[in-house]
DNA sequence: TCCAACCTTGACGTTGGCGTAAGGTGTACC
DNA sequence: GGTACACCTTACGCCAACGTCAAGGTTGGA
């Protein structure tokens, strides 16, 4: 299997998401992402979606701040929703797309509701940043009256 | 000394903020608690201010994610703002007061920086998830009248 | 055919943020 | 002054999330 068009090796990969090859590998290992085709030497080859699979990931660690267990929980999810996606599948397996559905639905609802509370509480973290730095001017100011009255211009 | 009025011993710090005690004497070593005051026989003595500022560590650690070494530094920065309260203080320290306050201005500016990319990123996550909801909810739909049709009731 | 660049699988090392156990001391209350 | 419980320091342990060799195989071009 020669190299095919449009794919990857773990060099590149690692270059456009900004980890390290032992990351792809480590999160590889882990669960996070499916296990990659292969050149006939043995070489990895990513595709396009593999790499937003890993910004998506970074995103996760960066943003919520959650174990890559959970990640791979939230992760998965994601996966269900590609499989499920391909909606011509036997008849006999509905209540198994059911339960999957039903799964993912859970998984994204506490996704949404971490997020939704971080949103929260860092919007007035925010607020209180904002105030905070008023308040430094403000005294900033002062200083610079101080300084003034305490040396008026002596050139 | 007796225990004073008002003060908190390690144990109920550690109640009321939801950490253990030795995280608290960690944080301590750490550098991000100031050495608390002590009773006669050593034992740690809490104000309600110490109180706070393990909620505030707790906090910035949740929210940001950050490590205990930029959170040290963020607190130091709180430290700064709360000497620089103090006014009363002699003249010649002036030129030192700017330097903290400069200090405490970028370090206050570096955090609503973060704090302020991380919540417009969150938002996006946000809204990604809504449609991701509504998408479920939708294929829901359709499961259960793919199902409707198919076995019509049969009571 | 040969070489440089790239990759492979182990396997051990590191760092942050605490957990936990040991052995001893303080405090409060009867 | 005894006892039950809270606290003290010291020090080793632990896990996640990788980092860092080491020793070798693969690829693609000259």
């Amino acid at each position: 299997m020669a190299e095919k068009q449009g794919d990857l090796q773990i060099g590149e990969v690692a270059q456009r998401t900004g980890v390290t090859q032992r990351t792809l590998r480590f999160y590889e290992e882990k669960g996070l992402l499916r296990p990659p085709s292969r050149m006939d030497g043995g070489f990895r080859l990513y595709s396009e979606e593999d790499v937003k699979r890993v910004q998506h990931i970074r995103r996760l660690q960066d943003l919520l701040g959650v174990s890559l267990a959970d990640i791979k929980e939230m992760v998965d999810a994601d996966e269900v929703l590609r499989e499920l996606r391909s909606q011509y599948r036997p008849e006999s397996a509905i209540t198994e797309k059911r339960k999957q559905l039903q799964k993912a639905t859970d998984v994204t609802k506490a996704q949404f509701a971490i997020v939704k509370q971080k949103t929260e509480q860092m919007r007035e973290m925010e607020t209180q940043l904002e105030e905070r730095l008023k308040l430094f001017a403000r005294w900033k100011q002062e200083l610079d009256e101080l300084e003034k009255k305490a040396a008026p211009s002596r050139g």
